[in-house]
RNA sequence: GGCCUCAUGGUCAAGAGGUUAAGACGUUGCCCUCUCAAGGCAAAAUCAGGGGUUCAAUUCCCCUUGGGGCUACCA
């Protein structure tokens, strides 16, 4: 059997839909865990969707995700140029050839009289009116220099049918086929022509894409028959939805791969949760790192039916990426998170660091969640009123003089020395240690609630800071 | 409208004639605990509807309903 050729075949559209990244994803697995080659093409032949800087976004996406290519635009390959706007000769070499094979035909009907086909109903299809014309009235148009496309040319009658590895076998009548433009009157060929050329030349045996493709692949099957190439494989995939009715939309920037990474989601929880999205692996693993995907991928596991991005599941899932970092990764990762903080130069983001590392879901959330930590804003004293800790601003009036008392003496400000020292201040008042931190930890932060107790909060303070403001706390009871 | 296609809890999903219908996220409760998280335990919640086939249908077939796609000189 020859080796398995897949190819993940973008628009230059300037941002990498996570519905694109996913099938780029797949594609690669399927290659990979198979051990063939997986192939990058740039479809760019519809100059007017062109965006500048596009194909860098392209590349940089697939790198950071770990989707090697083995042959591409930037990588060289030996079926090359690997963008299709390069390829413009080549294209319009085999559109003549299948003209003379019957599979095409020029035409050269203006856009007015296209229109004049629509029915009632709004539809329109070409009345192969062109195709009429005998070869010496084609080579008089074109020479005269009237602009004119080629279209395939379909049977009137009959049905294809072909196998896909996900929807099974499909059946669709050439009835409900059109002939199609395949090269445009500016001589770029349409989707519809250049995925088959290209397809084939570059040995793609795997055709992974979309379900959009799902009914129009016979028309594709016609051109590869009648080149007398061998058809691909169809592995068609259900779309990812946004919610139950709409697909997540490639505008409103609301699922791109790097709009995702700036709001600090790391990339391996994307690749891992984009994944699950429409497979599931034999093991029913759920976190899984590329190389245990490459591992476990298997075309059973697909599902046909669309699914919805659930963005909570993700952040679970990014949650636990970076609970199982090491701290020094987590800092890492967090650091430039940190810069955007009220902390940042003022408090040891290290420590901060390990606290939070188990209380943020995405990155994004750190600027929030510590910011109360530089900013002590005055205390609202009925925080200390709390029944279910049997505290109260009475309460307090005693406890925070005595916490000032005993960590004046303190010269350990570690968490674990504070704890300590203040369970033994807590004994001698005779409360319970409970009761004595809840207040010192409002009177430390003015917040209900925070992450982190009141010593470790203490011990990111330091003793200058804590005693300032607990006397704060003190004059403004 | 025509054609293609899909249908298990709120979401992702396992299942592939006989199961107490997995698991995960989320939700709720309890435990742990210097608050909140994390962690542990538990609970609620699903086979769209109607016909068949069969001793037996979530599973096979048909219809209905609902969703998605295609129907461009976009991909």
């Amino acid at each position: 059997m020859a080796k398995v050729k897949t190819r993940f075949a973008p628009s230059p559209t300037g941002f990498m839909h996570l519905g694109g990244l996913r099938t780029a994803l797949y594609a690669y697995l399927y290659a990979k865990h198979n051990g063939g080659d997986f192939v990058l093409r740039i479809e760019d032949t519809d100059k007017e969707r062109f965006v500048e800087g596009a194909l860098e976004v392209i590349y940089s996406s697939l790198n950071e995700s770990g989707l090697k290519y083995d042959e591409g635009p930037d990588v060289g390959g030996n079926y090359g140029p690997y963008v299709q706007s390069e390829r413009k000769e080549i294209y319009a070499k085999y559109a003549k050839e299948l003209v003379e094979l019957g599979g095409a035909y020029y035409c050269f009907c203006s856009k007015e009289r296209l229109e004049s086909l629509t029915d009632e109903n709004g539809n329109r299809k070409y009345d192969k009116l062109c195709l009429k014309l005998s070869k010496e009235e084609v080579e008089q148009k074109i020479k005269n220099g009237e602009p004119y496309v080629i279209r395939q040319n379909i049977p009137t009658e009959g049905t294809s049918s072909y196998e896909d590895l996900i929807y099974g076998t499909i059946e669709v009548d050439y009835n409900d086929l059109e002939d199609n433009v395949l090269i445009k009157s500016d001589g770029m060929p349409t989707y519809n022509f250049a995925n088959v050329i290209d397809d084939h030349l570059m040995g793609i045996t795997h055709v992974i894409r979309g379900t959009e493709y799902l009914s129009s692949t016979p028309k594709y099957n016609l051109m590869y028959d009648a080149f007398g190439w061998e058809r691909p494989v169809y592995i068609h995939l259900p779309t990812i939805m946004k919610d139950a009715t709409r697909k997540l939309s490639k505008r409103y920037g609301d699922a791109n791969f790097d709009d995702f990474i700036n709001k600090g989601y790391l990339k391996q929880a994307i690749i891992n949760y984009v994944a699950l999205l429409g497979w599931c692996p034999k093991n029913n693993q759920e976190k899984m790192t590329l190389a245990e995907m490459v591992d476990l991928f298997d075309l059973t596991g697909i599902s046909k039916s669309p699914s919805i991005f659930d963005d909570v599941k993700l952040r679970w899932l990014n949650g636990e990426y970076l609970k199982e970092m090491s701290d020094e990764e987590f800092l890492e990762v967090a650091t430039p998170f940190f810069e955007k903080s009220a902390v940042y130069g003022k408090y040891d983001i290290k420590k901060i660091a390990k606290l939070i590392k188990s209380r943020v879901e995405i990155l994004s959330e750190i600027p929030e969640k510590v910011d109360f930590i530089a900013n002590c804003a005055t205390i609202d004293n009925n925080l200390y009123e709390n029944q279910k800790q049997k505290t109260s601003i009475e309460l307090a009036k005693v406890v925070i003089p005595a916490c000032i008392e005993k960590l004046k003496d303190i010269e350990d400000f570690s968490n674990s020395s504070l704890f300590e020292n203040l369970a033994v201040v807590a004994t001698e008042l005779e409360i319970k240690s409970k009761q004595l931190f809840w207040i010192l930890r409002i009177a430390l932060t003015g917040m209900l609630v925070t992450p982190g107790g009141a010593t470790e909060i203490a011990e990111i303070l330091g003793k200058e800071e804590c005693l300032n403001r607990l006397n704060n706390a003190l004059s403004n009871l």
